[in-house]
RNA sequence: GGGCUCGUGGCUUAGCUUGGAUAUAGCGCCGGGCUUCUAACCCGGAUGUCGAGGGUUCGAAUCCCUCCGGGCCCGCCA
């Protein structure tokens, strides 16, 4: 029973005391240690009890008022609680995917991290507003606008896997027929000036491809507030302006008829195009002015990118930063893989979300029906739905987003080790008590928290109360798997108290107590589990 | 070739920013636990040169250097 102040001021400042008092004085840790701790007092009703010496280590015990303190907050704060007062407007763009066909594996790993994101901001108390740039003027929508006029589109399929089909058809007779290369080009240039019609296809195209990826992303409880079309900055004029003010930098060049910019300074060797030699644009210099309008509607700008976007992304800072317009905050992911190699929608190698999702839930349902073959079939196939989600979610968040991956069937449809469904368990557990209380009518609204002095009792409550700082550090470092790590020490500690002390047979003291405390738990893991954007179950 | 990044038990992984107590957890493996609130659970055990080598330090998984291996990038593409 003891907390840890590793993070803590306490612990920094006795280390660092320490570490100072032995270089100046050439003692001993230990007797360092000793010293401080003489000196230690601590107030009466604090949040710390006691403070006791282990060699170079002082250990602080928190107090029976903090564990109180605790467990009536979580019942005071209900769905709340966890929620930090931060302020300011956050704007977060994450998937982005370009709209030539469904997301594959690679894809949702972007979103994941970018919907769990911004859960966690907005329960750190930020206002954020999540954003999906669709990059509308890039050669493959061409290359898609081109396909639709010459390729079936066929209808059976769900619209972006159609468009999909259309765009890698399109690609590999462009490879072998090469002369249709210029009508692509002449589309592009059609799109680029403005042309009524050339613009309606493009719209369709996006549209229909988009509608797609956006039932994909409701499948896993993603939804973006807002879809800013690459397009607009260069209609609005703001790509023009942009160019200009570049072109009067010092470090700009033109070099055969391009404008460039040197950014050796900065320690970025490639110098950037901002401008091609026909005078129109390129995608980096919409990303300036994308920036610089986002940047005007918020105090904080988060982009969740791919690994193959680190040069170009730091490129755009730079850029940014020389024009004394604010940077973007950047979250870099590594790739997940194949097996064979790496994902690409257009040569059709890859592994769509639909896929998957459809693979593990129907794993998952087998799962549900072997452990509960009573349940109806209505029951069966939504806990199937939620798990499977929370089972997918849960897989990617958990890994750190600059660790790159290979994607693997066998593990994706596992449900067998500890992840999202045994969160989602014990918050079922949970409600199964507290429901099975209320049917039986007994109340635990009036509870003396001093009663609750078992270990696991004690562990549970302190692991509860850990849930802000998760938050915390989530928020503050861009980590979204910090959460993921919590919430399932959370279900460990509520399984261990499940397991060793009993709540409905108990004697109605420490009953009303531990179903205040089962109580909490429900409400924390809820919390937890409604930020990382899954489920939380009253039953499966 | 240059830049960035990752390398932790058989597999997956936390910790690394800010050096400190027996290196975190899961899967798999071995053994135990359902007449008790949902066993998708709990308990115990085995398994580690923290990629390698050097350096800094009283002390290195953590900081610095070199090397090895994997990934990503290096286009008037996006």
């Amino acid at each position: 029973m003891y907390l840890k102040f590793k993070d803590e001021v306490l612990s920094v400042l006795s280390n660092a005391v320490a570490k100072a008092g032995f270089e100046a004085e050439d003692m001993a840790l230990n007797e360092i240690s000793e010293i401080i701790y003489a000196n230690i007092k601590i107030p009466p009703d604090s949040f710390i009890e006691k403070a006791v010496t282990a060699g170079p280590y002082i250990n602080f015990f928190v107090s029976r008022s903090f564990l109180n303190e605790t467990v009536l907050r979580v019942l005071l704060e209900r769905e709340n609680f966890g929620n930090l007062d931060n302020r300011g407007k956050v704007i977060l763009e994450h998937t982005s995917a370009n709209p030539d066909g469904p997301l594959h594996i690679g894809h949702i790993r972007n979103s994941v991290i970018g919907d769990t994101l911004a859960r966690v901001l907005t329960r750190a108390g930020y206002d954020v507003e999540t954003q999906y740039y669709i990059n509308d003027m890039g050669r493959q929508i061409a290359v898609v606008v081109w396909g639709l006029e010459n390729f079936k589109f066929d209808v059976s399929k769900k619209k972006d896997h159609a468009i999909a089909e259309v765009y890698i058809n399109a690609n590999k007779n462009l490879v072998d027929e090469k002369e249709h290369s210029p009508e692509v080009d002449a589309i592009m240039k059609k799109y680029e000036t403005g042309d009524p019609e050339t613009n309606k296809k493009f719209k369709d195209a996006i549209d229909t491809a988009m509608e797609g990826i956006k039932e994909s992303l409701r499948r896993i409880n993603i939804h973006h507030d807002k879809f800013t079309w690459e397009s607009q900055f260069v209609r609005g004029g703001d790509v023009n302006k942009m160019m200009e003010r570049i072109k009067k930098l010092d470090r700009a060049m033109i070099k055969d008829g391009a404008l460039m910019v040197d950014l050796n300074d900065v320690g970025i060797q490639k110098s950037l195009v901002i401008q091609r030699s026909d005078g129109t644009s390129l995608y980096t210099t919409r990303d300036l002015s994308y920036h610089e309008w986002k940047a005007k509607q918020c105090d904080r700008m988060i982009d969740i990118l791919g690994a193959d976007h680190k040069l170009i992304s730091s490129q755009l800072k730079a850029m940014l930063r020389i024009l004394g317009l604010k940077e973007p905050e950047i979250v870099i992911f590594e790739f997940v893989s194949l097996p064979e190699g790496s994902m690409s929608t257009r040569r059709g190698v890859f592994i769509s979300a639909d896929e998957l999702l459809d693979e593990v839930e129907k794993a998952a349902y087998e799962v549900v029906a072997k452990k509960l073959p009573e349940k109806d079939e209505d029951f069966k196939r939504k806990v199937a739905a939620f798990v499977s989600i929370g089972a997918v979610r849960y897989d990617i968040i958990r890994i750190s987003p600059e660790k790159a991956t290979t994607f693997n069937w066998k593990e994706a449809v596992d449900f067998e080790k500890q992840g999202a469904p045994f969160i989602q368990y014990s918050h079922a557990r949970a409600c199964s008590i507290i429901r099975k209380a209320q049917e039986d009518g007994i109340a635990f609204e009036v509870f003396d928290p001093n009663v609750l002095l078992e270990e696991q009792e004690i562990a549970l409550i302190k692991k509860l109360s850990g849930f802000e700082n998760a938050i915390d550090i989530a928020s503050r470092d861009l980590k979204p798997n910090i959460l993921a790590i919590y919430a399932r020490e959370l279900a460990d500690a509520f399984n261990q108290f499940y397991r060793y002390v009993p709540v409905l047979d108990a004697e109605p003291e420490f009953r009303a107590a531990r179903l205040a405390l089962v109580d909490c738990s429900r409400i924390v893991l809820a919390n937890a589990l409604d930020t990382l954007g899954i489920t939380a179950p009253e039953s499966m």
